[in-house]
DNA sequence: CTTCAGCATTAACCTATGTTAATATTCAAA
DNA sequence: TTTGAATATTAACATAGGTTAATGCTGAAG
């Protein structure tokens, strides 16, 4: 199976055809969104759901004097704005880092998952307190971790979140951040950013050039991050036959 | 209405009597956690779900070298553990900074409130995308604000939760935190976090001793941070009357 | 083939915050 | 009353990371 929405939750719990087809109906009408595009904007109305079929977004906050803060980026076969279900209006802007292929989903659609396919429902429920562990790892790469090790850590989770979704090879993987957000993101400069990135390619941990990263030294690189994937990865649901015989 | 919970929610729709009442059945039998109890360790097994009365506790991740993040704090009011709906593992370890008053849930409560009450378990999802808000302004706090900034924008943060639930009287709020777990809140040191608190009061923007904190300039201290309140601020739910009918 | 914009790289210098360590203060336990 | 643990305060010094500014590289637009 080829979609990343699909691997994503696979890796979670074994869907049935059922699932999986109404997962894929979802995907059925496909909108691009050019790179740089503002998707949706802090306090405004929230529009639309999507499910980002190919590319990167990043989710970011705003100063009022410029300073920006990425809060969370996200990748092929994640979800966004799903909080719209429950909030009117947006809490955080997000762009297209790169052209985004995306499926526009209704809220009459989540609903209708929401009251006909419970199974369905806790999955986007897990999506949701996934998104918050992803959150929970940034606050602490960005509150208690030196510039070499955050880096290095998000890298790492990276690299993870895109093996899920089929989408690396052999630790390398297609990067298109720009070290202006990798600053951003781990609440850097850019001049920072990038003598630190100089650093990981002279101790051999990357290789990156060409929007092309790759991890040299898995092991190495993820003692000097600390890096415990275990805030990735899939814990299967419980309670589900309670919810499917609900 | 004395309850936090209910005021908080209150806050947010208005209740109908019924629901009130199957939350204030979900507080009936209470229990105490004295203050340093880790109530739950990353990794481990998830046991209950939580709604406090009383009491902080803080939400953290550790890591390997002793360094430790706090990720959020619950205040009266707030469920905690609800993410053990979709989990079986805890992402992180939640610790009582005060004796605590809590309400323990078992699971198949949470879960009739899912199949009974729509709107119910809406508000339930709010609640968790909410927790999201407060993650992503975190993230700004940590990552892009100095460290004056960063502790007023934290303080006033907690004055307006507070409000929300009827504990603060006149700008003034009792702050159980010591600076040791401001620091590890803000990625900062307590030394650090002494000179600025020390800044603060220099300045005539707080008064605190004693764990009595009182802002004293609500406006200047709002400049200072540039604390915009939006994210904490109750937004309707929408499709209310959809689900209500569903 | 130019030109220009966006990005990466580098250097020199600066500062917010960290480190270490000593000295209060408070308050509960003995 | 003394003692000791936890917390707050302060000072002297060190450094990770910020600031400013220049240079080079690349690739798309003309």
């Amino acid at each position: 199976m080829n979609n990343p929405l699909i691997s994503k939750y696979s890796a979670l719990t074994k869907l049935t055809p059922k699932e999986k087809n109404t997962l894929l109906q979802l995907q059925s009408k496909r909108e691009i969104i050019p790179a740089g595009t503002e998707i949706i904007r802090a306090g405004q109305n929230h529009k639309s759901m999507y499910i980002i079929e190919e590319g990167w977004a990043a989710h970011y906050k705003l100063l009022a004097d410029g300073r920006q803060q990425i809060l969370n980026i996200s990748l092929p076969g994640d979800f966004i704005c799903l909080d719209a279900t429950v909030l009117k209006t947006a809490e955080h802007s997000i762009n297209a880092i790169t052209d985004l292929v995306v499926s526009r989903l209704s809220p009459e659609k989540i609903l209708d998952i929401f009251s006909h396919s419970p199974r369905l429902a806790a999955i986007l429920c897990w999506s949701s307190v996934h998104d918050g562990a992803i959150l929970a790892e940034q606050i602490v790469r960005v509150g208690r971790r030196n510039a070499y090790e955050s880096i290095a850590h998000l890298l790492l989770e990276f690299l993870r979140r895109l093996d899920i979704i089929g989408m690396t090879n052999n630790n390398t993987f297609h990067f298109p951040l720009t070290q202006e957000l990798l600053a951003d993101t781990l609440g850097l400069t850019t001049v920072h950013v990038n003598r630190t990135i100089r650093r990981l390619r002279k101790d051999n941990l990357i290789e990156y050039s060409d929007n092309k990263m790759t991890i040299l030294n898995l092991k190495k690189l993820r003692q000097v991050a600390g890096f415990d994937p275990i805030y990735l990865e899939q814990d299967a649901l419980p309670f589900r036959n309670r919810i499917e015989s609900g």
